[in-house]
DNA sequence: ATAGGGTTAG
């Protein structure tokens, strides 16, 4: 999961937890550290001329430069209505294409052509190539020098040279050979053979050594080119050295090299990557008004950010500015712009982008099918997923394990069962492509799924049996079905599998565990608690806490302690430990008030954000993703509230809307009992004035008469 | 067959 979602999930946890923030790459005072351009200012460039040579750290940056400007545009496009002004405010973000060709022009930010390469001479002896390369290939890193010596005893040519340099696989012996190329003398190493090496050392990530071979040209005098820095930046940002990336490109500027729109579009992707929206606008807005026509990649860059973002506004706008460029989308642009409308939630104009795209004639590859896969499947859309699938084969459309394992993973979601099936046995005979893990993983979701315990414990022995590696999900997709069936010995069986195979159980896992344990009868509940000992054991103790009674002053144990774990938990997995934990004690008879303790630390930690909500005629409490013990708990803390609402207001009982909700959701595919039904069940025995709403599933209605009467009631009777 | 940018799965 990316660190920016780690963010935004629930930031009022992280301040009551004080987690340590996930920092951000690198802090924004950095990335706002664009060099001074000093290089020759063309007409027009009027404040370019006033800043300082290089190598002082006080004249205007380039961004510095490019705020304002940012600034300017949001002002200009404000949105004229108020309402949907969140929406508006992504929107105004993105200038009008209008702007190309203002009246003053702007200074340069890019080169408009691209740095051309030299006509290749004509080389005869290139015929021995073949036998250098693939010996080369197969020798091992001890023998290489030895090799290069018989293979090469006359000194090869500076073309031959760069053939074999190209080719080595992997980076180490292309940096063996650069460096005996270097000693060697035979000719000079001028840029092309720099440029080539470093692509070499980006193939292993190796970031370090590049800036060592960057810092080398540096002190030898040798000439860096807009193909050194794109493939510096681009090694940066595959090593996730975006501070690195956002350095060199600084410092083109201040050597007076302007980029051209590879390299351009290489430092947009950083910043695309780094979510830094106005920053890629910015610079994009900056180049267009400096006549650049962006190519497909450009588009693409921009698209992937804005489905990074899932702003569906944003997509838009890199349609229309396709449009207004004249650039004709391609495959790729179509293939992130699929995805992207799929992040953004929106697979009904997926759907019409993709027929676009036929229509043009354009053939869609594996990359574009899964994407339409994975958004019909989210969108539980089987007929169009199915139709889809008819349609690849009878297209014969190219077809890859990814989307194979996309298509299981889409019939595990919707409970295709048998198209499942037929589909891992075509995977098998295609003889292309071998089941891995996902795929066996995906089969035993889709059993589990459906409750097919045993088909699914079958898939898993055979994955076994096959000798790929299960992963922790296969085993917690059947612990969580096994411990709905209640069968608690093969919990323990696939447990013990997990742990001899060394696979690390995992946050998920272990909430999994918890809610066995929430369900299994007490004679069970020590078989689960040993396998939880060896997966986490401080929820062993915490389960132990909870079970001993409150003696009124250890409060802040419990706290401490449950904070003390959710601070070691990935986001995603804290709300279900809290939810379990509940359930365990509701379920397995500890004290309620401990119910009631960990569901006001979960508010507190803000593992349940956005529970109620007030509006003027209606206030509810949105009940989903809560488990029923957890419901129950925030269900009964809110009717303590409004209780305690309603008296104070005794005399103003106006202030109260005419009408109160609780929603537990209607239940999905997965979640087929569903909290909509227990939660009914619990109502029916309590005396609470709630009832199910006739028009709408899992939502429950009182009016303030109902409520009012209630708290009357419960006042005589008190 | 000799150097640079963008797209695929819980």
């Amino acid at each position: 999961m990316s660190s920016s979602s780690v963010l935004s999930s629930s930031p009022s946890f992280q301040t009551f937890l004080d987690l340590p923030l996930k920092s951000t790459p690198f802090p924004r005072s950095q990335l706002l550290l664009f060099p001074p351009p000093f290089y020759k200012p063309t007409a027009g460039a009027v404040f370019l001329c006033n800043s300082t040579p290089p190598n002082t750290n006080s004249s205007p940056s380039l961004s510095d430069q490019l705020h304002p400007f940012s600034l300017d545009l949001l002002k200009q496009t404000q949105p004229d209505t108020n309402e949907q002004n969140q929406d508006n405010l992504v929107l105004s973000h993105k200038p009008k294409s209008t702007w190309i060709n203002p009246s003053r022009p702007r200074p340069k930010v890019l080169s408009l052509n691209r740095q051309r390469r030299p006509p290749l001479p004509y080389n005869p002896d290139l015929t021995d190539l073949p036998r250098i390369s693939s010996r080369l290939a197969s020798v091992g890193p001890d023998e290489f020098s030895a090799v290069i010596d018989e293979l090469l005893p006359e000194p090869p040519t500076r073309e031959t040279a760069l053939l074999i340099l190209n080719s080595l696989r992997p980076w180490q012996k292309a940096q063996q050979f650069f460096l005996w190329l270097r000693s060697g003398k035979f000719f000079e190493l001028d840029t092309i053979f720099y440029n080539v090496a470093i692509k070499n050392l980006r193939y292993g990530k190796q970031f370090d050594a590049v800036e060592i071979l960057a810092t080398d040209m540096i002190d030898s005098g040798i000439e860096l080119d807009n193909v050194t820095y794109s493939t510096i930046i681009t090694c940066a940002k595959r090593c996730s050295k975006f501070d690195r990336a956002i350095h060199w490109f600084e410092r083109m500027y201040k050597t007076g090299l302007m980029p051209d729109e590879v390299t351009y579009s290489a430092i947009l992707d950083v910043y695309a990557k780094l979510g830094k929206v106005e920053e890629v606008l910015s610079l994009y807005e900056r180049a267009r008004s400096n006549g650049w026509i962006p190519d497909a990649v450009a588009y693409s860059v921009l698209g992937k950010m804005y489905g990074e973002a899932g702003d569906y506004e944003g997509i838009q706008y890199v349609l229309q500015e396709m449009k207004t460029a004249g650039v004709e989308p391609n495959l790729v642009v179509y293939n992130t712009l699929l995805d992207a409308m799929g992040k953004a939630g929106k697979p009904g104009l997926a759907r019409t982008l993709f027929d676009e795209m036929l229509e043009k004639g354009l053939r869609p590859n594996e990359k574009t099918l899964t994407a339409l896969i994975k958004i019909y499947g989210k969108a539980r859309w089987s007929k169009d997923a199915i139709e889809l699938w008819d349609k690849m084969k009878s297209n014969n459309w190219p077809m890859d394990f990814i989307l194979y394992n996309t298509l299981l993973s889409m019939c595990a979601d919707l409970r295709m069962v048998k198209e499942a099936e037929s589909l891992f046995e075509d995977m098998k005979k295609s003889g292309r492509c071998v089941p891995d893990s996902w795929s066996y993983t995906a089969m035993v979701n889709i059993y589990t799924n459906s409750g097919m315990g045993d088909k699914a414990l079958e898939v898993f022995y055979s994955m076994l049996d096959n000798n790929v590696e299960p992963n922790v999900m296969s085993c917690t997709c059947l612990i969580q079905c096994f411990g709905k069936a209640k069968r608690i010995d093969d919990v323990v069986k696939v447990f013990d599998v997990l742990i001899q195979r060394g696979i690390n159980p995992d946050d998920r896992l272990c909430g999994c565990l918890l809610s066995v344990i929430a369900v299994c009868k007490s004679d069970q509940i020590v078989k689960v608690l040993n396998c939880l000992t060896m997966a986490k054991p401080k929820l062993v103790g915490l389960i132990n806490t909870l079970a001993t009674d409150d003696d009124d002053d250890d409060d802040d144990v419990l706290k401490e302690e449950f904070r003390g774990i959710l601070t070691e938990t990935v986001v995603e997995s804290r709300r279900p430990f809290c939810n379990c934990l509940i359930d365990i004690c509701l379920n397995q008879n500890f004290s309620k008030q401990r119910a009631q303790q960990l569901f006001s630390l979960g508010c507190l930690f803000g593992l349940y954000p956005g529970l109620h909500v007030k509006r003027d005629r209606e206030w509810s409490l949105n009940l989903r993703s809560l488990s029923i013990g957890a419901a129950c708990m925030a269900f009964e803390a809110w009717m303590e509230n409004l209780t305690a609402c309603v008296d104070k207001k005794i005399d103003g009982k106006e202030s109260l809307p005419n009408l109160f909700s609780v929603h537990t959701g209607a239940g999905s595919l997965k979640l087929a009992t569903g909290l909509a039904t227990s939660f009914a069940e619990y109502l029916e025995k309590s005396a609470f004035p709630f009832k199910r709403s006739e028009e709408t599933p899992g939502r429950f209605v009182a009016t303030k008469q109902d409520l009012i009467l209630w708290i009357d009631q419960l006042t005589i009777q008190l």
